[in-house]
DNA sequence: CGGCAGGTTAGTC
DNA sequence: GACTAACCTGCC
């Protein structure tokens, strides 16, 4: 079996993708999109994902991947690294842009990951108006606390639980132990919709941006700039535009040239980006907070 | 140490 | 519709 286009050896229980373009885990990890992948002492990052984990690490040119062959790879992991798609073409469109193309130059090698809809959906909610550090430290308290244990050579790990877990719980010991605050009752009441499947989230990866917005936006915690994360990180809609506070600041410097409306913002980005909005934004979002761009 | 954070919501006008 | 305070918690 081989994959198209890479050229693949493969080892025991891991496979090396060799002189592998547009893959560069740290830029993956901290472009914003993911919180759960965990950084190793040897710079490798593990991660866990549809009940399965696997640990990357670039060595030179090449991406090693441990925990998996490649049956696996092939079936799982190449759809959620979205391999097939040709980051150099979206970076030579985006490329005729003056402002992206030295934000590419800051950020090459990123990639928009096809995640868990309803991992990505809580993970967001728990975004609203918080931190890094304490998004991460919840997510990964939820995980330990209502996930389910893997135990494999790599060590330990959880996976996040399902919407039927954290549907059933208490609102009230749930906050306890998370430490998410006011979005406890969002989180569990969206658990609940999604476990009464009163939403599909299946038919979000076929329809539109603006429809995926519209369903998005009925659950609990859910707003418009959660929702198009969601559409971004979950169901490659390449033409999400989410515009948080590190958006805001680097559009507002370089483009609008003034104070602006979130929703200006994002209206602005959706047509002058098109269908390769939300990896613009993946560009910019990186080049800002590198830079520390209009702070 | 206190203001404030990768927004949403409910309540005003 | 457009605008604004309040919101848990613990980071910076």
């Amino acid at each position: 079996m081989a994959i198209k286009n890479y050229q693949i050896k493969e080892g025991k229980n891991s496979i090396t993708i060799k002189n592998m373009e547009d893959f560069n885990p740290k830029h993956i990890f901290e472009c914003g999109q993911a919180f759960r992948w965990k950084l190793e002492e040897d710079e490798s990052y593990t991660l866990i994902s549809q009940g399965r984990l696997l640990n990357v690490k670039k060595e030179k040119d090449d991406i090693v991947f441990k925990g998996t062959n490649l049956q696996e790879f092939s079936q799982i992991w190449y759809n959620y690294f979205d391999l097939g798609r040709d980051y150099g073409l979206i970076k030579k469109t985006l490329s005729k842009d003056p402002i992206l193309k030295k934000a590419i130059l800051y950020a090459d090698g990123i990639r928009i990951l096809r995640q868990e809809p309803f991992e990505t959906i809580i993970s967001f909610i728990i975004s609203a108006n918080n931190q890094i550090p304490r998004i991460k430290n919840s997510i990964e308290i939820i995980s330990e606390n209502y996930g389910e244990r893997l135990d494999s050579h790599l060590g330990t790990y959880y996976s996040f639980p399902s919407a039927e877990e954290l549907g059933r719980l208490e609102v009230g010991a749930f906050k306890e132990v998370s430490r998410v605050g006011f979005r406890a009752e969002r989180i569990i009441e969206t658990s609940k919709i999604i476990d009464k499947r009163e939403i599909d989230l299946d038919s979000l990866y076929k329809t539109s941006k603006n429809q995926g917005k519209e369903t998005l936006m009925q659950l609990p915690g859910v707003g418009p700039k959660v929702s198009e994360c969601i559409l971004l990180f979950a169901f490659s809609k390449g033409d999400a535009f989410p515009v948080d506070t590190w958006v805001k600041r680097v559009m507002e410097h370089f483009y609008l040239k003034k104070e602006s409306k979130l929703k200006e913002i994002e209206e602005f980005g959706a047509k002058k980006f098109g269908k390769l909005a939300g990896y613009a934004q993946q560009y910019l979002f990186y080049y800002a907070r590198e830079e520390k761009i209009g702070k």
